[in-house]
DNA sequence: ATAATAATGTTGTAATTGCAACATGTAATT
DNA sequence: AATTACATGTTGCAATTACAACATTATTAT
């Protein structure tokens, strides 16, 4: 039996039409759509002048400490330009500062999450978490970590075959 | 034992901090962004005249005939202000034609696709199928119907718990 | 009958995005 | 030494987005 699991997702003979529309990607894509809309939603709602943006870069500051703005590109997937100007907007507010300083003989921009930022980040998480929470009710254990080690590979396979300028 | 799998994906005890840049939600919507840069970077190059999200519309209607703008709109997720301004380029450019009828008795505009839109669509779609080969080839089937499975559970409960304005 | 609500489509808008182009400095190659 | 390539950050821009507000017509509630 031949699958042609690729784009459709459903599993369809070889000959047999397949549509983007029913493919797993795009069922990936709308979920996002989703997701991205509800993370929007609740900043909004919560009032603590950050975008959802603004705060995942925060989050990642957060661990990631003594890095430049193109590292913090990398880990946010956005381009220097908008990873730049996401940083501009956290620095007005405070939440983090910025230095030139050498990385190897290399002059760049490092980052520095302020107490101001690290509060935010702290006191955001608990909200954020139950905001999501019923989201994943009806998904197991298990369907969980399947979820996780498949999006892995497929963000792997695709950072392989995806020119994406950063 | 006490898990919190509900923004942070991994197993972690209760008290303990958790991070939504380590999020399973987090994980899906980069694995997304490369996705739709890829998309974007495949239409791009194939110079048919169309974008991606103009395509995955062209999608919908392929199979889904005699439909007025809002129900696209549910179909593709965007509002109905962007779903119209899709509708006109595809219409400029002669994929679809639109023609004001009733539905019950209410005035909809009702989309139909072109003989030179099913073209497009159909050659399209194996050239895509094979861009997107490679993504899926560490993906087991079974993953695969894991993957499909548990992405419909979230987006059907994201879809309930979010106000989305279609 | 009247008022309130819902369905459908359009216009306007601020925010975000990826990308191209540029500037500046460093590393590698010739 | 000269040239080429890379690393890092910035500016400008066209395209896209979600949302608010509006107009019109139909349905429902009062």
């Amino acid at each position: 039996m031949l699958y042609n699991n690729i784009i459709d997702g459903i599993c369809m003979k070889e000959n047999e039409k397949t549509r983007y529309f029913d493919s797993v990607i795009y069922l990936m894509e709308q979920t996002v759509v989703y997701s991205k809309i509800k993370g929007a939603q609740f900043f909004t709602q919560l009032c603590m002048g950050v975008t959802i943006d603004q705060f995942v870069a925060l989050d990642a500051l957060y661990c990631n400490s003594d890095i430049c703005q193109r590292d913090l590109s990398k880990l946010i997937l956005k381009d220097r330009s908008n990873t730049g100007r996401i940083l501009t907007i956290l620095e007005e507010k405070g939440f983090i500062t910025r230095a030139a300083e050498t990385k190897g003989k290399r002059l760049v921009k490092k980052i520095y999450i302020t107490d101001k930022g690290k509060e935010l980040v702290e006191e955001s998480i608990p909200k954020l978490r139950k905001a999501f929470f019923q989201v994943f009710e009806e998904v197991t254990d298990e369907e969980f970590d399947n979820l996780r080690n498949i999006l892995n590979k497929l963000k792997t396979s695709l950072s392989k075959t995806t020119s994406i300028q950063i």
